[in-house]
RNA sequence: GCCCGGGUAGGCAAACUGGCAAAGCCCGCGUGCUUAAAACACGCUGCUCGCAAGAGCGUUGCGGGUUCGAAUCCCGCCCCGGGCACCA
């Protein structure tokens, strides 16, 4: 008998895939299209492409791939497309150090990740395959922008950005750490500039809505995206000061508390802060209290701890309910890009207000009752002999130490005091809209996307900015606007675009006159946020994709990747395709159907990375177990939505698993003669029939795991356990004509079940034994008859104890079963001299004999 | 602080609607094969008694509760991981 080598195997398997393009599915229309079954969009995100791919990128396609056999093997037409995200700052990094053009790593890497994923075995259409930075691609990443452009999707406008002033240029907000530059290490600046966005925010309540149309969705990736889109219902109401003849609309999730507000805030950003302070007074410690806002880090500024800070603006509005005159102050904890920039504040039922109002001594007046404390506030802070805020405390008649910011009847609220708060709300609102005062309103955390980067390595914005025209869309005929080759790619302030003068100078498409184009590329996540359209039809060059090919194929069935994308990529990708789908460019209103996010793979529980020098380089692990044994191993760690500890040693257990099946498939061969045909389950008795039972229990646990949110580790186990069980009873069945049927049945089996995670040796040891491609098999299906045996075990307890098992016939009756459970061996000795006051019969599983 | 996960033998884990806790894998120990080792095959692997068959006991982070019966349901805590964090 040979030795199990994995190499050999899946080499030759891996020719056959690649020279009969096994894993090719043509579109519609095209020859060999075959429209009897139904599709399956299989897709794992793509990988970006740098270095070598490691463990991650291994379990992402080892999932998503054994997701894809089964499909196909469940008679659906699977579409398993691959491709680069390859446009990025750590290959311009890398050039702004070596000097060496970000293409030529980045294509280096590329090629890379091809072979290594063809040693894998991946089954990839690759005729479909894609990079986001070659022209061929970008060109539809431009031409989609432009769509965009023109229904007011994308636009230009000034915004806050992240300056680092040594590098001299804008930085991503992953690039700022704790405040500072990544690279260099300075100090960021915000700086005001003019930026490229997409209009997300026009989609908030869609993103929401179309949660609905999810099937499986990992429920804290949508709560993720529900947080982060952050929608707010409540009102807004206007707030005016006569002086100066300003009004400041505020949004406010509690109108209820309109009465309990005494003083305003404004945010240090607020554009009309200078404008406020001038004549008052205050207009010095204004300013310094602004720029030092300004200058603070965000992360300074979000820091919960330390007193509330501010300064007096010197002024007052009104307050629409009730005509006070309440101060105004800048704060920094008010924040200019969430609703106006402005708030009402009510330091009773808002602790952040109570904050402020206690540092500043403001008053502080209760709208809405506690109903659990009724009036017993002042006798609880007067029981604490702690530190010296009683004074504070003791300030304002009805100060409490915290804000009650729940629901309660209202009091200090002139005619509607007496209502429950939740009236009051509705109440309120519907009096200041009759009074144009104010109105319901809804307000969102999510912002805009900030698209535009100052950077090389990405694909350019094509617009064109005249003097005359002003901003102007490059035509599509001119598309694409292709990346110049530059030599140096440090930025200097801008893009190193802005440096290539015969680029940037150009004619305006508009007018013919001088013009220049627009240096700032695109954010990645735009690259990224349309490539599962273009898989569909990727060599299209009259359009970014066929509608007749989208239609078919979309959405994705089953998209897989890692959490970390959970927010920006998924939500992008969402928002692009409601838009193309409202431009007409598509009929689906979410991308990815169901969605399976994978746990992170760490070892010696620490997650690993370069620095602490723990990496495993998935190609050592195949160079030296081969790719099934790998890509096995990890299917089997543990539930693939978690992560798991990589050991040496489990890939080494996997590996004499797979070497176990490929013996036992030698054997078989040897001694078995082929052709006797599938026995009569009716007919087999003994261990063959009890092997044959396992063979269909392992089929049915093995489709119910698959079924059942992807729990490989025990299907896995399942086939483990089958094989186990012909070793058990192999040496009792060869030699007759059942037991030899059974024992190739049985073989054949474990690799039709295994040729998801282990795809080289399955085809291997199944075509050994059935002469047949496995992988043109249909999933096979569980007998039902060998799922149920004619008796069972019944467990036999007395006092919720297991005293005793009897074989019962299945269907017998509760009687019967108290019966045989009472005059069983293991019960009687515990009923001695005792009385039964309780039976409880489990048909088909139990007897408990509750005894005092 | 808030929102999600998670805590089960020495390690990873299983247990589908409350019904024999611990399948499978790893580690460890033993037996066979072998001159020997590796590989392989078989067995053991919660504790106690027993040569053994077997018997008894215990057990799912901690403390309560519901139930004939709880890893599973409820209440109160502790620990680990992740996300969000002045969002008015």
């Amino acid at each position: 008998m040979g030795r199990y080598e994995p190499h050999q195997i899946e080499r030759r398997w891996q020719a056959v895939w690649e020279s009969e393009r096994t894993w090719e599915v043509p579109n519609p229309g095209e020859p060999g299209f075959d429209d009897s079954k139904p599709k399956a969009y299989v897709l794992e995100m793509l990988p970006y492409p740098s270095g070598e791919p490691h463990v991650g990128h291994l379990k992402c396609y080892a999932v998503g791939d054994a997701i894809a056999h089964f499909r196909r093997r469940q008679g659906f037409q699977v579409i398993h497309p691959m491709g680069y995200d390859a446009f990025g700052l750590p290959a311009e990094n890398n050039a702004i150090k070596t000097g060496e053009h970000p293409r030529v790593a980045t294509q280096a890497s590329i090629e890379e990740f091809r072979r290594q994923f063809r040693s894998w075995g991946v089954s990839l259409d690759w005729s479909r395959e894609l990079a986001t930075c070659d022209p061929d691609y970008y060109r539809w990443t431009q031409w989609l922008f432009l769509r965009f452009f023109e229904r007011d999707l994308a636009y230009r406008a000034d915004a806050p950005v992240q300056w680092c002033p040594t590098d001299q240029t804008v930085l991503a907000n992953e690039q700022v750490v704790d405040g500072h530059c990544e690279r260099c290490g300075s100090l960021v600046e915000s700086r005001r500039l003019e930026q490229w966005f997409f209009r997300i925010t026009s989609y908030a309540d869609r993103l929401l809505s179309g949660f609905d149309l999810l099937e499986s969705w990992p429920e804290h990736v949508v709560t993720m995206q529900r947080n982060w889109i952050g929608r707010s219902e409540g009102a807004e109401v206007t707030f005016r000061c006569a002086e100066l003849d300003l009004d400041f609309p505020v949004f406010t999730t509690r109108p209820d508390t309109l009465f309990g507000a005494t003083f305003f805030v404004l945010a240090p950003e607020h554009p009309e802060i200078e404008r406020i302070a001038a004549g008052t007074g205050h207009e010095q410690e204004v300013r310094d209290y602004v720029d030092a806002a300004a200058r603070a880090s965000t992360e300074d500024r979000a820091a919960d701890e330390g007193p509330k800070t501010g300064v007096a603006l010197g002024r007052t509005v009104t307050n629409p309910v009730n005509g006070e005159q309440i101060p105004m102050f800048v704060a920094d904890y008010v924040l200019m890009d969430y609703g106006t920039g402005a708030l009402m504040a009510v330091p009773a039922h808002d602790q952040r207000d109570h904050d402020f109002a206690t540092t500043f001594d403001l008053p502080i007046r209760q709208v809405v009752t506690n109903p659990d404390t009724p009036g017993r506030e002042a006798e609880e802070a007067s029981g604490s002999d702690s530190d010296g805020r009683e004074a504070e405390e003791a300030s304002g008649s009805d100060s409490q130490a915290e804000a009650y910011t729940g629901d309660g009847p209202m009091t200090n609220s002139d005619r509607f005091d007496g209502l429950d708060s939740r009236e009051a709300y509705t109440a309120i609102v519907e009096w200041l809209q009759s009074d144009g005062k104010g109105r319901a309103a809804v307000n969102f955390r999510l912002r805009d996307w900030l698209l535009s980067r100052q950077r090389y390595w990405g694909c350019p914005i094509p617009i064109v900015h005249c003097e005359r025209c002003g901003t102007v869309a490059v035509p599509d005929d001119q598309l694409p606007v292709e990346l110049p080759d530059v030599d140096d790619f440090a930025p200097k302030g801008q893009s190193p675009l802005a440096a290539v003068s015969d680029w940037v100078n150009t004619e305006c498409p508009s007018c013919g006159g001088p013009a220049r184009r627009e240096t700032d590329t695109m954010d990645t996540f735009v690259d990224s946020s349309w490539y599962y359209l273009r898989y569909l039809d990727a060599h299209n060059d009259q359009a970014p994709w066929g509608r007749e090919a989208a239609d078919h194929w979309m959405p994705v069935d089953q998209y897989i990747g890692g959490v970390e994308h959970a927010i920006l990529h998924l939500l992008y990708s969402r928002f692009f395709c409601k838009a193309l789908s409202d431009m007409g460019h598509l009929d689906v209103q979410e991308p990815f159907i169901n969605l399976f996010a994978q746990g992170m793979i760490t070892r010696e529980g620490a997650k690993m990375s370069k620095s602490k020098g723990n990496t495993v380089s998935p190609a050592d692990y195949v160079a030296r177990y081969g790719a099934d044994a790998t890509r096995t191993y990890i299917c089997f760690m543990g539930p693939p939505e978690r992560g798991g500890d990589w050991t040496d040693e489990g890939v080494e257990g996997t590996f004499r698993f797979l070497a176990r099946l490929w013996r036992l498939k030698e054997e078989v061969v040897a001694r078995t003669a082929a052709g006797a045909g599938p026995p009569d389950p009716v007919a087999a008795d003994g261990d063959a029939r009890a092997l044959l039972a396992k063979a269909h229990w392992a089929i049915d646990k093995a489709t119910r795991d698959f079924q059942r949110g992807f729990q490989f580790h025990t299907a896995i186990s399942a086939v483990m356990e089958l094989v186990n069980e012909a070793y058990a009873v192999k040496d009792g069945l060869y030699g007759t004509s059942e037991g030899d049927a059974v024992m190739r049945i049985a073989t054949a089996t474990a690799a039709s079940l295994i040729f998801p995670f282990a795809p080289h040796l399955g085809s291997e040891v199944y075509e050994a034994i059935e002469g047949d491609r496995v992988w043109e098999r249909p999933w096979p299906e569980p007998d039902p008859a060998l799922l149920e045996s004619d008796t069972f075990a019944l467990v036999v307890q007395v006092n919720g104890k297991r005293r005793d098992q009897i074989q019962a016939e299945v269907g017998t009756s509760e009687e019967e079963l108290l019966r045989l459970a009472r005059e069983s061996e293991g019960v009687r000795r515990h009923l001695d001299g005792k009385q039964v006051v309780k039976e409880v019969v489990v048909p088909g599983k139990l007897v408990n004999l509750v005894v005092r």
